[in-house]
RNA sequence: CGGGGUGUAGCUCAGUCUGGUAGAGCGCUGCGUUUGGGACGCAGAGGUCGCGGGUUCAGAUCCCGCCGCCCCGACCA
């Protein structure tokens, strides 16, 4: 059935709401495609949730290509099976039923799946490749960005269970196809980049990133094309530092009040590339660790993370005090005892560092001659580093991170006792995987790319409609009954068509239509009525022609 | 959780400093004119000024407390 625009619920609005800020929050709210209800709980309007459906279908098909299985878990989850896994983060909703029994509303389903999976009895059955599309709750600090971070989304969540690595590597492999498919036809651009693995450690863990105007992540490429990663894990190569003359032992020099690189460079008239920074921290296990970079880098938190094996906070004054016997401003790596993890950029040259002394500082402290730290990729990369594999200009650009794939191994078989018997009559745990990909987030990275001053460009594979066809009928019942056959016509030659018989001046049907963003728009009118024919034009401005209306239905078909 | 901002009509906002009848534009309803890029005229509807307490003859406005929302940071399987 053609849509009749004066009757569907298509409120658009003029202009954006004040609080918004992402081009994406801004059109899709302006189009009537998203409404908030609260802070990061949306929901998504007719128009939008048509989008949202045809995101879904997309990664739907790609998922049951590579013989995936759609079914669907529960939001509401008994606390226990969380417990059993131990894993208990601040952004778990809870609740209690009236009984007093224990609910939590979970951010994701490994635990269920993997409580499923204890059905899996024997390698003869395995792999398995099982997905849904659910509701995940998360009590996010702080929700922002209209789609981009939300308290309550739909994720396609899919999980697979394999007997061994070997085989989940094939299972792992599938998925990133499937993923370059669905996100192909989405017409996103997007980069497949190592993902941070954080305390949990996946071997294997794989983001799929988009740039955009808007985004939590920071995308890293090379300008050749052959190095991509998120900023928190990339591997830049900085420059050379011009480093001062070189000391055949350290030498101290006064630097009375001086406790910023900024200033340290300044004092001594050297490049601050040619300085060092030294970062206390304390793992969990209670252990003072030094951090030590390069004055004019920052320190990548998660790569420090991967390095420590264990979760950190910087130390307090007091902690330092009692370590160093000298203040934050003043720490170097000379003559302490506690162990030093170094920037691969400290490796080669000579480096000004802290005297661990009030007011002083150590000319030409060199690595292993003056003291012996562990050498790490610990520097966070940024804008005028080198590509690690040619050399060439590395770029950084903002990005939303739509999808995550990860392996898992057994961290959820082996608490949940998912376990099969393997050809050689042991029992093992099974080795399982993860892939998330959230169609809102989606919608909000297509938006973010493809999108001009006046609205939204959809491309074909998700917008909410075909084709808009416009009746400018000004009261003209020829016009309307023309537009209206044109409408059935295009429905009848399998397309979804919005139509546009609001009793509406042309400039507000255009600004809509605009805003709207439907491939396709035909617009009837008086104007071309006499010579039976209609204006055509594409939303991306490619096209604009006038095509007589007995072709209307071809033309819309074959472009 | 730290920092900043904000809350007045459906939307965007003025009014708050300096207390005294609650406003504008857009949108909405009716009638008329108009109709290929957000028209015009006339007549109308619509607000516990986020919530609670206090000061005052009088509070959108001053004071205290709370809440919502936005941005930056922290956090983010």
């Amino acid at each position: 059935m053609v849509a009749r625009q004066s009757q569907l619920f298509i409120p658009t609005l003029r202009e954006a709401p004040a609080d918004a800020e992402a081009v994406s929050h801004k059109l899709l709210v302006r189009g009537g495609y998203i409404r908030q209800v609260s802070a990061g709980v949306w929901t998504f309007l007719p128009l939008g949730w048509r989008v949202h459906q045809n995101v879904v279908q997309i990664i739907r098909e790609e998922m049951d290509a590579i013989g995936g299985q759609e079914m669907l878990m529960p939001v509401l989850t008994p606390a226990e099976l969380w417990e059993t896994t131990g894993r208990d983060y601040p952004e778990i909703f809870r609740l209690e039923d009236r009984a007093g029994r224990r609910f939590i509303l979970p951010m994701t389903h490994e635990e269920t799946v993997t409580f499923h999976a204890r059905e899996i009895q024997s390698y003869r059955q395995l792999p398995q490749i099982l997905y849904h599309f659910s509701i995940k709750e998360r009590d996010e600090p702080r929700p922002r960005g209209g789609l981009l971070r939300m308290r309550e989304f739909i994720m396609k969540d899919a999980y697979t269970f394999d007997r061994n690595e070997d085989e989940f590597a094939r299972s792992f492999e599938l998925h990133r196809q499937a993923y370059h498919r669905m996100l192909e036809r989405l017409g996103l651009e997007f980069y497949e980049v190592e993902a941070e693995s954080g305390m949990m450690g996946g071997q294997q863990s794989q983001d799929f990133l988009c740039p955009a105007g808007s985004g939590e992540n920071t995308l890293v490429t090379c300008e050749h094309g052959d190095y991509a990663a998120d900023l928190e894990i990339a591997r830049g190569v900085p420059r050379t530092p011009s480093f001062p003359a070189t000391e055949e032992v350290p030498k101290e020099v006064a630097t009375p009040g001086v406790t910023t690189i900024e200033s340290l460079a300044e004092l001594l008239g050297i490049d601050a590339a040619a300085t060092s920074k030294a970062m206390p921290v304390v793992k969990t296990d209670g252990t003072l660790v030094l951090g030590l970079v390069r004055g004019d880098d920052r320190l990548a938190e998660s790569k420090m993370l991967g390095v420590l094996k264990s979760d950190y906070r910087p130390a307090t004054d007091e902690e330092i005090r009692s370590a160093f016997g000298a203040s934050g401003g003043s720490l170097g790596p000379v003559g302490v005892s506690v162990h030093v993890v170094a920037d691969d950029a400290l490796r080669e040259g000579q480096f000004v560092a802290g005297a661990n002394r009030d007011g002083w500082h150590l000319l030409g402290v060199e690595a292993g001659r003056d003291y012996a730290p562990r050498f790490a990729d610990i520097r966070e990369a940024r804008e005028g580093d080198r590509c690690p594999v040619c050399s060439g200009e590395l770029r950084f650009q903002t990005a939303i991170e739509v999808g995550h794939i990860f392996n898992f191994g057994s961290r959820y078989s082996e608490p949940l006792g998912a376990t099969f018997l393997d050809e050689d009559g042991t029992e093992k745990p099974l080795i399982g995987g993860s892939y998330g990909i959230g169609p809102a987030r989606v919608m909000a990275a297509v938006v973010e790319q493809s999108h001009d001053g006046n609205g939204i460009v959809w491309p074909k594979s998700i917008a909410p409609y075909d084709v808009h066809v416009l009746a400018l009928h000004g009261g003209s019942a020829e016009v309307l009954m023309r537009a209206e056959q044109l409408a059935a016509a295009l429905e009848e030659g399998g397309l979804d068509v919005l139509y546009d018989e609001r009793d509406e001046r042309p400039g507000e049907k255009f600004a809509d239509a605009d805003l709207i963003g439907c491939p396709t728009r035909i617009i009837v009118g008086k104007k071309t009525l006499d010579d039976g024919a209609v204006d055509v034009r594409t939303r991306d401005g490619a096209i604009d022609e006038r095509v007589s209306s007995s072709e209307v239905v071809k033309w819309v078909l074959q472009h």
